[in-house]
DNA sequence: ACAATACATGAACACATGTTCATATGTCGT
DNA sequence: ACGACATATGAACATGTGTTCATGTATTGT
């Protein structure tokens, strides 16, 4: 059974916020950056160039959409992209992009 | 062989623009909205309750990162989703949306 | 050529958002 | 308890963006 009917008003809602989260370039590094295991904040400051203030701001974000998961370790605060379902959405598009970069 | 390196600087800034695109509910529902068959502008503007002008202004943006495909018939303008990577695209995030709001 | 239809474009405005600076909160070692 | 380290939060600012209004361009029929 293949999907034809147009998604609901609340899907569209969550999906708009979930790309609208995606479309910005400093939280896709960071996103991709913690894609395959957790990161802590000074590693993911330093390794992106990025101020701490700055990633933690976008973290806040993508935690707030569970785009990523928060884990305490002592001091540091590790975070990774959410689940399979998220990475395995980042991992497609990707493919997808670099598919069509192929047929210029 | 499974994709674990991180994506190009190009391919981070391709993606950041198309996922911008797509985070935006007004745009979200045209492009589905043209998903299976072509549609005219009017069409979109009267089936979806917007005005001409912001029809036309989104469409314009759509086919600037090549989202959507024009073709002109006659008087009117029909566009329709540019390709299958975009429609696949779309609809598996349908599916990850939706399965998504199972786990709660 | 003219009017009418269908769409596109540009300016303008209100609003959202990425970034920085200053400061607060939490955690560990001594 | 205190200082140092690691992260979070809030205000403020510049910039970007969705929408509307007014107007322009293209195509068809008469």
């Amino acid at each position: 059974m293949s999907h034809t009917n147009s998604p609901s008003q609340n899907d569209i809602a969550i999906l708009a916020e979930t790309f609208h989260l995606l479309g910005e370039p400093t939280r896709l590094r960071i996103l991709f950056f913690c894609l395959r295991e957790p990161k802590s904040v000074g590693d993911i400051s330093e390794s992106l160039d990025l101020s701490q203030t700055l990633v933690s701001h976008h973290l806040r974000l993508l935690r707030g959409a569970r785009l990523v998961r928060r884990e305490r370790r002592s001091r540091q605060v590790f975070y990774e992209v959410a689940d399979s379902h998220v990475s395995d959405m980042l991992v497609d598009m990707v493919s997808h992009v670099e598919e069509d970069a192929m047929d210029d």
